[in-house]
DNA sequence: CTAAGATACTTCGCTAGCGAACTATTCGCC
DNA sequence: GGCGAATAGTTCGCTAGCGAAGTATCTTAG
């Protein structure tokens, strides 16, 4: 255990992350403040971690020819559970966009011939959108280069840290999913 | 998923978050992509908790009246280590934005009051960013809000839980500026 | 002292996305 | 059966931000 710290009891080494140097300095600053170092640092590292995911997501997609908004429509449109089909208001809901919006990204994706949409016969309002089979194959090779980057990443944790993390994390979502 | 450690005997491993239900669906799915599952839902959940805290942040800042770039802006500038002051091109680097962005937000929020742009003496291509009383003043009112936001959250773990977190966060992270 | 290059910021034209209004269709209820 | 409300998707005007080109200023090498 380390003594040099009060604040650094718990860690092994005493190297310092930006999220150290940001409480670190806020510290100095803003005393008069009143906050929880951990619950900061918490925050900070959580949004670094999400950070390089979304860098390694939007270069995954450059590298194979894809904008960023391109493969993450192909992704919901893909992971979904009828994979490859929504009506535009589910992916705009699970997107998190607007209808507006919606319709953007499937008139410049539907012209780069990634996707398709169809009419429906029993309600003609209603359009099917359909990922093609280039945009499949083009997500599935982005997908590859994501998943290699988090590994990769993650790989700074043993098996039994993953499953700790994991653990953790979990106790944090269910709370933002009951709310 | 079933291994129980001394910490974790009041995890009920019988409720699913979406991670879980995602990484479940995947499979039934995707038989033969070859991923990790924990890697995979460790994935998601930083996603989830990191979209929790943007939506804090942007509430907060709506709260008070604050667009979420201008709360974004003014308080990358009041955390560095000269709090309140900065060049545009040092502010436009730790944001993450091009210049030409930089120039827009400046404008506006110099128009709204909340900061002002002074011009240096020794070197007259430099101009220097400074936050205003008001720009200060109403920073820290979302602040507060932002904070108890993701106190709030936290308050899903256990103090010792937190401190377990933040140091498994941080050896992802050192793994992440050691690049 | 001057010209070439670097630096600091702004301007310009373009894109993705939003909210609100619009069109077309279907549903629900009497 | 018909009419108001709800629903599915599109169009329109606007904003934030990007990349590239532009302006002004400072630095440096000869």
């Amino acid at each position: 255990m380390s003594e040099l710290r009060p604040s650094e009891t718990l860690d092994d080494d005493h190297a310092e992350d930006g999220a150290d140097r940001h409480v670190a300095r806020w510290r100095d600053h803003w005393l008069d403040i009143d906050f929880d170092d951990e619950i900061e640092a918490i925050t900070v590292r959580i949004g670094t971690i999400s950070k390089f995911f979304n860098d390694a997501r939007a270069a995954a997609a450059s590298e194979v020819g894809l904008a960023d908004f391109e493969y993450i429509t192909l992704h919901m449109l893909m992971i979904r559970d009828t994979p490859g089909h929504a009506s535009p208001t589910a992916l705009a809901k699970d997107l998190d966009i607007s209808p507006a919006g919606m319709t953007g990204r499937l008139d410049s994706m539907e012209k780069a011939g990634w996707l398709r949409r169809t009419a429906s016969v029993e309600d003609r309002r209603k359009i099917s959108v359909e990922a093609t089979k280039a945009g499949i194959e083009i997500w599935r090779r982005a997908m590859d280069l994501r998943g290699e980057a988090e590994t990769t990443l993650l790989g700074a944790l043993s098996p039994g840290q993953r499953t700790e993390l994991a653990a953790l994390l979990k106790q944090v979502t269910m709370q933002i999913e009951t709310e």
